[in-house]
DNA sequence: TGCCAGGCCCTCTTTAGGGCCTT
C-alpha cells in the first residue's frame, strides 16, 4: 500500500442503474492536483437525478442549475482521466464514496466500451470504498452519507452533487480519520471485469 | 399493464424483509 496512491474521485451520471447510466462529470482529487471534466450524456436524465444534480441537456448542451456548462467527447473525458492517473507514476487506488455499488460499476462498463479497460487497468491497481470504511471505523454513528459525515466530521456543509466538490470532501474526511494501513486494505478491492451490471 | 438498481448489512434472521448508499 505504500507504494500506491490515493486518489479521491467521484462521478454524476442521468441515473443510479450502474447498468446504463451514462456518465455527465468525473472529477479526481489527489492533494493539490484536480481532474474535473464534463461530457453531454447521450441518454435522458432521470428524474430524480435531475432533481439531485441539477443538471439538464437543452439542444446538445449540458446545463447545471441553468449555467451552461463546458463538455468534451467522452472518450476525450476517459482518455485525459488514465492521463491524468498516469501522471503520478505510481499504483493508483481511486478512493469514492460507495465506490463498489456504484463508481466501480459505472466506470469498468464505460472503460470496456470504449475499449480502454486495459489503459485503465494498468494505472489502477484498487478502490477503496470510502462508505465501508467509514462504517468499519465508526460504527454506531447515526448515518453514513457523504453529507452527514462531512457536516459530523468537517463541520460544514457544501455543493453535494457536484463532483470536484464531493472528492474534495472526501479527501477532508480521509485526511481527519487518518485511518491505518490495515483498515484501508480491508475495505479496498481489485480492479476486474466482473462487476455485477 | 405495470413495473422500473441492487448488493450489503442488520436483526424482532437463516423458510426474510427492510433500510442504506450511490445518481
Amino acid at each position: 500500500m505504500a507504494d500506491k496512491i490515493i486518489v479521491f474521485i467521484d462521478l454524476e451520471a442521468t441515473g443510479l442503474d450502474t447498468s446504463r447510466c451514462d456518465i455527465i462529470q468525473l472529477a479526481a482529487v489527489c492533494e493539490e492536483s484536480v481532474f474535473n471534466k464534463y461530457t453531454v450524456p447521450q441518454q435522458n436524465l432521470t428524474e430524480s437525478a435531475t432533481e439531485v444534480t441539477g443538471f439538464r441537456v437543452q439542444s446538445g448542451r449540458l446545463f447545471r442549475r441553468d449555467s451552461p456548462v463546458e463538455t468534451v467527447p467522452i472518450d476525450d473525458l476517459l482518455t485525459s482521466f488514465i492521463d491524468f492517473l498516469r501522471s503520478f507514476r505510481r499504483p493508483v487506488v481511486l478512493a469514492a464514496h460507495n465506490v463498489m455499488r456504484f463508481d466501480a460499476p459505472v466506470l469498468t462498463r464505460v472503460m470496456k466500451k470504449y475499449d480502454l479497460f486495459l489503459q485503465f487497468q494498468q494505472v489502477v491497481s484498487g478502490f477503496l470504498d470510502t462508505f465501508l470504511l467509514s462504517k468499519r471505523l465508526f460504527p454506531g454513528i447515526s448515518g453514513y452519507s457523504q453529507v452527514s459525515l462531512v457536516r459530523n466530521f468537517l463541520g460544514k456543509s457544501y455543493d453535494a452533487h457536484n463532483a470536484e466538490e464531493d472528492a474534495k470532501m472526501l479527501q477532508e474526511l480521509y485526511n481527519v480519520w487518518r485511518p491505518d494501513q490495515s483498515r484501508v486494505m480491508a475495505n479496498t478491492f481489485k480492479v476486474n471485469e466482473k462487476y455485477f451490471y
